[in-house]
RNA sequence: GCGCCCGUAGCUCAACUGGACAGAGCAUCAGACUUCGGAUCUGAGGGUUGGGGGUUCAAAUCCCUCCGGGCGCGCCA
C-alpha cells in the first residue's frame, strides 16, 4: 500500500512539473499511517516539506499534486486536510483481498519476511554462575530471547549466545564460600570470607557434596573440586530458570577459552588483543597494572586491562573486548548486545578499543535496559543480592507463571524503568493486560467451537482454491476497521525488529483486543446467525484472521495463547 | 564533579523515530448481564508533556540551559 502511494505521489509531482506547476521534478515521498483513522489508511507530507522549496503553501502545493494524481481502483479516496496532508482512503475491496490474503497465510501473515537470511547474533543474559537468576536477570533473559525469536520469524539467521566466565576472582570466591560451609556441615570450625557468597544455595551445594564425597575432601586445600561443584550446580539451575521461561540459547561461550590458547594457536586471544592494543600505543604501564589508554579513545579514564600482582590476571574487560573481535571475525550481519544500564560504561570501552583497532563496529548495536524494581501491596520490595534477599527469577515465574513475566518484562520500552507490579500480575481481569489479550483469543475460540456446533464451518481449506467462496462485501466499516488492525500486526512485527523494540507488540496486541472485545459486546454483531448464514461465515472469516493475529503476535512473545481459561 | 538514561493525567506507562485536537490501563464517579464465555462493555472528569530559551511550515520527540530522579565513574563482573 505504502508503495504504491508513494509511487503514484512521485509521478504526480513529476507530472506537475511537467507541466509548470511545481519547481521540484522530484522529492522523497514518505508514507505513514495516521493516527486517527478518520484520516484514512496512508496520508503524505509531501506538501508540507516541499513549501520551503517551491515558495507556496503547503495547501496550494497539495492541491496542485492531488490534481495530477493518476489514481488505481484501489484507493477510493484522496482528500487535503489539515496544514497539507495528502491523505488515502483504500477502497474496501483492497481490504477484503489483503484480509483473504492473510487467512490464507494462517498465522504466518505476522511475519514479514525482511531478514532475507542475514545473521545475526544475539548475545544475551551472560550472567555469571555465582547464584540463582534474580528478577533482573528476568529482563534480559526475555528481551534477548524475544528479539531472537522476533528475528527467527521474520527470516534472519538467528545464533542465541550466553557469554559467561567460571573462573577468575569471583569463582575462587564461589568455591571458597562452598568449601566453608562443607566443612561447617561437617562440624568443623571455618568462617566466610569476608566478601564471600552468604545464600542458602551454597549450603544446599555443600550437603550434595557430602552426599557424594563425605568427608575426603575435609583436608582438601584445592578449592578445584567446590568451584567446579557450584558451577555446574548453579549453570544446570539457570538452564532450568531459562526453560521456565522459554528463553533458550545455541551457544555457551566461555571466557576462559579466549584466556588460554586453543587448538591452531600459539597464544591465547586475550594476549593476541594485548598485543594489538599495544602496537596502537593505547596501552600504559604503571601502579603494576597495563591500563587501556582512555584519552586516545575519547574516555574519561584509564582502565586497567592487567591487573597488577605476581599472577597479571587479565581483568573482565580484556577478554570482552576479544570475544567482541570474535564475534566481529565470524561474520555476522549483525550482532546485538543485551545488557543492564550498569555495564554502559565497559560496552564504551570495548567499542572504543574496537574503533581504534581498526574494526568496523557498525554491526554492534546495544540494547540497554533500566532496572526492574518490585512492587507488593503498593510498597517497593527490597532487594540486596549480597544480602540474598533478593526474589529470584524462578520465585517470580512460580507466583506469576511464565506468560505474565515475559508479558510484563516485554511491556515496557528497555530503556525506562520497569516496575513489576505483583498484585496487578496476579490478578486475574481485565485490568491485567496479558488476561485481557488472552481472553480475547479464548472467546474467539470459543466462537469457532460455538459455529461448528450450528454446522457453520467456514470452508478455509478450500478458499485457496475459490477466494470468492465467503462474500467479504457483507462485513461493516466497522469490521473493516477490525480487519485492518489485525493485518496491521505485521508492519508492527516489522517495526518492531528494526527499531530493536519488542513492547510495540504487547501494546498493539492490547489495542487489538481491546477493539475486538468492544464489537464483540454489540449485540448486533453476532458472528453465528444462523437466519444469516452468508454474513456469519463473512464475520468467521474475519475472526478467523483475528484469531491467528492474536495467536501469531503473542507466539513472537513467547506467550501462549489459550484456547480455554 | 564528569559520563549515560529518564522526567508525559493522582498512579503505571504509550505516542509508528519531527506530523494533524498528546493516548491507554489503573484509581474516582455514573451506567449495561434471558452472555456466540460479564475474566466483557458504555459514559464522565482528569494535561501549559519538569521550567525557560532556540531550530522548524510543524517539537513530548532535535539543540542549549537550569531543576529533579536512576545508573556508572573498583586492579568486582
Amino acid at each position: 500500500m505504502k508503495e504504491l502511494i508513494a509511487s503514484i505521489l512521485s509521478a504526480a509531482v513529476a507530472r506537475a512539473h511537467a507541466s509548470g506547476k511545481l519547481n521540484s521534478a522530484s522529492v522523497t515521498v514518505t508514507i505513514e499511517a495516521p493516527k486517527d483513522p478518520a484520516h484514512g489508511d496512508a496520508a503524505s507530507n509531501v506538501a508540507l516539506t516541499m513549501a520551503r522549496g517551491e515558495g507556496k503553501p503547503p495547501r496550494a502545493i497539495a492541491t496542485v499534486i492531488k490534481d495530477h494524481l493518476a489514481t488505481p481502483p484501489e484507493i477510493a479516496e484522496v482528500s487535503i486536510a489539515g496544514p497539507g496532508f495528502i491523505n488515502f482512503r483504500m477502497a474496501p475491496e483492497y481490504w477484503h483481498g489483503e484480509l483473504r490474503r492473510a487467512a490464507a497465510d494462517g498465522a504466518c501473515f505476522v511475519r514479514p519476511q525482511i531478514g532475507h537470511g542475514k545473521s545475526v547474533q544475539v548475545e544475551f543474559l551472560s550472567a555469571n554462575p555465582t547464584g540463582p537468576l534474580t528478577v533482573g536477570h528476568g529482563r534480559n533473559a526475555v528481551l534477548g530471547d524475544t528479539l531472537a525469536r522476533l528475528f527467527e520469524a521474520t527470516g534472519y539467521r538467528v545464533t542465541r549466545e550466553y557469554y559467561f566466565n567460571d573462573g577468575g576472582r569471583q569463582m575462587k570466591l564461589l568455591g571458597a564460600s562452598v568449601r566453608v560451609r562443607y566443612l561447617q556441615e561437617l562440624g568443623r570450625e571455618a568462617e566466610l570470607p569476608e566478601d564471600g557468597y552468604q545464600g542458602e544455595y551454597i549450603r544446599e551445594i555443600a550437603k550434595s557434596l557430602i552426599e557424594r564425597h563425605r568427608d575426603s575432601l575435609a583436608e582438601t586445600t584445592d578449592l578445584e573440586v567446590f568451584r567446579t561443584a557450584a558451577v555446574d550446580a548453579i549453570m544446570t539451575e539457570i538452564r532450568k530458570t531459562c526453560d521456565g521461561l522459554g528463553v533458550r540459547f545455541d551457544n555457551f561461550t566461555n571466557e576462559r577459552d579466549l584466556m588460554t590458547p586453543q587448538a591452531a594457536e600459539t597464544r591465547s586471544r586475550v594476549d593476541a588483543v594485548l598485543e594489538q592494543l599495544r602496537q596502537h600505543d593505547l596501552l600504559a604501564d604503571y601502579d603494576g597494572a597495563t591500563w587501556l589508554r582512555g584519552e586516545p579513545l575519547g574516555l574519561p579514564k584509564d582502565a586497567v586491562l592487567v591487573r597488577s600482582g605476581p599472577d597479571r590476571e587479565p581483568t573482565y574487560r580484556t577478554p570482552d573486548i576479544a570475544y567482541h573481535i570474535d564475534k566481529l571475525k565470524r561474520g555476522f550481519d549483525l550482532i546485538i548486545d543485551v545488557f543492564g544500564a550498569d555495564h554502559i560504561a565497559e560496552h564504551q570501552q570495548v567499542i572504543a578499543a574496537l574503533k581504534a583497532l581498526g574494526y568496523d563496529v557498525a554491526t554492534i548495536r546495544a540494547i540497554i535496559y533500566q532496572f526492574v524494581t518490585l512492587t507488593r501491596a503498593g510498597e517497593k520490595v527490597k532487594m540486596s543480592t549480597r544480602k540474598a534477599t533478593y526474589v529470584t527469577l524462578d520465585e517470580l515465574v512460580e507466583e506469576v507463571g511464565k506468560d505474565v513475566v515475559r508479558f510484563f518484562f516485554l511491556f515496557r520500552k528497555h530503556d525506562s524503568h520497569l516496575d513489576f507490579d505483583l498484585d496487578l500480575a496476579k490478578r486475574q481481569a481485565p485490568e491485567n493486560p496479558v488476561f485481557y489479550v488472552q481472553y480475547a483469543h479464548a472467546r474467539l475460540a470459543s466462537v469457532f467451537r460455538e459455529a461448528e456446533k450450528a454446522g457453520l464451518v467456514l470452508p478455509v481449506e478450500t478458499l485457496a482454491a475459490n477466494p470468492q467462496a465467503v462474500d467479504l462485501t457483507r462485513l461493516s466499516a466497522e469490521e473493516i476497521e477490525l480487519a485492518k488492525r489485525a493485518i496491521g500486526l505485521s508492519e508492527v512485527v516489522a517495526g518492531a525488529v528494526e527499531s530493536l523494540e519488542p513492547h510495540r507488540i504487547p501494546f498493539y496486541l492490547l489495542d487489538m483486543a481491546g477493539e475486538f472485545h468492544r464489537y464483540y459486546n454489540k449485540a448486533a454483531n453476532r458472528i453465528i446467525n444462523p437466519d444469516d448464514p452468508g454474513l456469519s461465515q463473512a464475520r468467521l472469516f474475519l475472526a478467523k484472521v483475528m484469531r491467528d493475529s492474536i495467536a501469531g503476535g503473542l507466539e513472537l512473545l513467547g506467550v501462549s495463547a489459550p484456547d480455554r481459561m
